[in-house]
RNA sequence: UGGGGUGUGGCCAAGCGGUAAGGCACCGGAUUCUGGUUCCGGCAUUCGGGGGUUCAAAUCCUCCCACCCCAGCCA
């Protein structure tokens, strides 16, 4: 790594927050807050927000809130309130005691919300759904006034009052902003900021039958809590005007709304609306499924919380729309379990074989290094045998020219183990190659010739007799397409589905030493990749995900061949 | 002339008037008992385009072009 990618990278909201520190803006406090909507979970793209406000606050010396953003009990449960608070958590990131919702604030915006109708800034709407929609105007011309805009401060109070008492029914009446129907801000034509929804809250229960807007409810929140910098993604960009509008009719404390892109990924869809669409229809297995870029999916998968942070570092934050390569988020994760995770042999696709001139019955355990890229972890023995087995990709009958592995009459390396030699290729009736027969050399015991002669390639390997079965589930990306919901795209998302994206290899031998891995655990399978024990493992049947695999030359050649 | 944004290599992204950081990807080459890792080298005479200001422009001005967001009683 070089030394300028650990100089911590600057970006426009961090300059922003440096500068109003050295104009002692708010006493040159720093408090950030991460405000999810518990209505789903979190993924990537939420981490690069996490990240961004846990990680300026601790940067700056300041204090970063969870709040749950909760105003729609209609689409709000706890079990996302949950989810989302171990996946924060997981991340790395400590909110203390500083768990706030929303919802805690429902009587004071009710207080502020009174105040602003005696202030003349707000009215009680009698319009239904449709008639606003006709009053409020198009994209291009301005919208009309409410046939309601000019009640009395006192009819306001008593028919909001009313609202809130529960006298109407849900969506006859509505509280909204008294603003501007001509401007070309749409957020800005008289709002509505307070519904009749009769839903049970996850936290409020029955105590409230209307609910405050988002629009609304937030800027507030991030008032209530002395929040300095309030980080949003692009879209909200022209409802600052509204965000400011609401903080300064109430006087309050003032935050600054800072916007910035939403981050998109290659080959991926992170929208919760089509998360929860492949999850509902049964695209995937579920919120974790490990083709996901959920927290929860990418946790199963095996990615590590330094290494998604550490994505989300190199990512950058700016104000540009951009879809970052999936390979990036790979080389993070790859970076990250080549200094941890311990190497162990297993072999996905198993070829048997016999090793002729090895002794029936013996078994040798060889010295094998657990990391080679971090010493303190040791070493340890894997037991050697008459039979084995090789990965099938590991021998050609009829090698290319720069196939360096197995074939006939030729010697390879057997990893920490011994030298070998096939000497003969068994088939079976269908002419497919069903066993080999090898000869091994004793003298190049632990892998090293005493007279110095070389092997072009180290196949790793694991005994027939030692090994444990395993099932192996094997990802690719979950889209063939990269930009899978190019908006400019007639056809749906899901038809770029990758075919591919799971394939469940029972039948895989792993080394005696993973006998009882705990799920959650990671490992590099030697030459392979990264592979990780899922929650479906027991001690009965080993159950591994791969993470991702390792950088393949060989792979790149083929297919520069076939091109 | 509806409003709000954004355009720097294949993908991200620094740059803030002094002559294009860095990462990923890609292409070499060295080391290697993982075709992994590591190392070394290559990869924008040019910053959406045109004009202008200036000794000097990706940075300032101006016009144009492209793309994204907004018409939920969602967030």
């Amino acid at each position: 790594m070089s030394e300028n990618e650990n100089k911590n990278p600057t970006n426009f909201v961090k300059q922003i927050i440096e500068e109003d520190i050295k104009n002692r803006k708010n006493d040159s406090r720093v408090h950030t807050r991460f405000p999810p909507e518990p209505n789903g979970y979190l993924h990537i793209g939420h981490a690069k927000s996490i990240c961004l406000n846990f990680g300026v606050a601790s940067e700056y010396n300041g204090l970063c809130n969870l709040r749950f953003d909760d105003t729609n009990p209609t689409k709000e449960e706890q079990e996302y309130v949950d989810s989302i608070s171990e996946d924060v958590r997981w991340l790395g990131f400590d909110w203390e005691d500083r768990e706030y919702y929303a919802s805690n604030y429902f009587q004071k915006l009710y207080e502020y919300a009174v105040q602003l109708i005696k202030a003349g800034k707000a009215f009680v709407c009698d319009l239904t759904a449709d008639q606003m929609r006709e009053y409020r105007g198009t994209l291009k011309e301005p919208g009309q006034d409410s046939p309601y805009r000019n009640r009395s401060v006192e009819e306001n109070i008593d028919l909001f009052e009313r609202m809130k008492n529960g006298e109407f029914e849900d969506g006859s009446h509505t509280l909204r902003a008294k603003i501007d129907m001509s401007s070309g801000n749409i957020n800005m034509r008289d709002p509505v900021f307070y519904r009749i929804q009769r839903s049970t809250h996850h936290r409020t229960g029955d105590e409230w039958c209307i609910y405050p807007m988002y629009d609304y409810a937030h800027c507030v929140s991030d008032s209530i809590e002395g929040i300095t910098h309030s980080l949003c993604t692009l879209e909200f960009e022209d409802h600052r005007p509204l965000y400011d509008w609401f903080l300064d009719q109430l006087n309050v404390f003032h935050t600054h709304q800072i916007e910035f892109a939403r981050l998109n990924i290659s080959h991926a869809v992170l929208s919760k609306r089509k998360l929860l669409q492949l999850v509902q229809e049964n695209y995937v297995n579920g919120w974790d499924d490990p083709r996901m870029l959920t927290i929860s999916g990418m946790r199963r998968r095996g990615y590590t919380p330094a290494s998604i942070r550490k994505f989300c570092e190199r990512i950058g934050v700016a104000k540009a729309d951009s879809t970052v390569d999936m390979a990036l988020l790979e080389y993070s994760i790859r970076e990250d379990l080549n200094k941890s995770a311990p190497r162990v042999m297993s072999v996905l696709r198993p070829l048997k074989i016999i090793i002729t001139n090895y002794p029936e019955g013996q078994t040798d355990d060889l010295d094998a290094i657990n990391n080679p890229e971090d010493p303190g972890a040791g070493t340890r023995k894997v037991p050697f045998s008459k039979i084995i087995y090789i990965e099938r990709d590991d021998f050609m009958e009829d090698p290319p020219k720069k196939f360096f592995r197995l074939a006939p009459g030729r010697e390879v390396r057997l990893r920490y183990a011994y030298f070998i030699t096939c000497v003969d290729v068994v088939k079976d009736d269908n002419g497919e190659v069903s066993e080999l027969h090898c000869t091994y050399d004793p003298e190049t015991r632990g892998g090293d010739a005493p007279d110095g002669r070389k092997v072009k390639a180290t196949l790793h390997w694991v005994s027939d007799e030692h090994s444990l079965e395993a099932e192996v589930r094997i990802y690719e990306h979950l889209f063939e397409k990269a930009d899978p919901d190019n908006p400019k795209d007639e056809a749906d998302f899901k038809s770029y589905l990758n075919p591919n994206s799971l394939t469940v290899l029972d039948g895989c031998r792993v080394e005696p030493s993973l006998a009882g891995a705990e799920p959650g655990s990671r490992f590099q399978f030697e030459r392979l990749g990264y592979f990780s024990v899922d929650s479906d493992s027991s001690d009965d049947k080993l159950v591994f995900n791969r993470t991702v695999t390792l950088k393949d030359t060989w792979k790149k050649i083929q297919k520069a061949k076939k091109q």
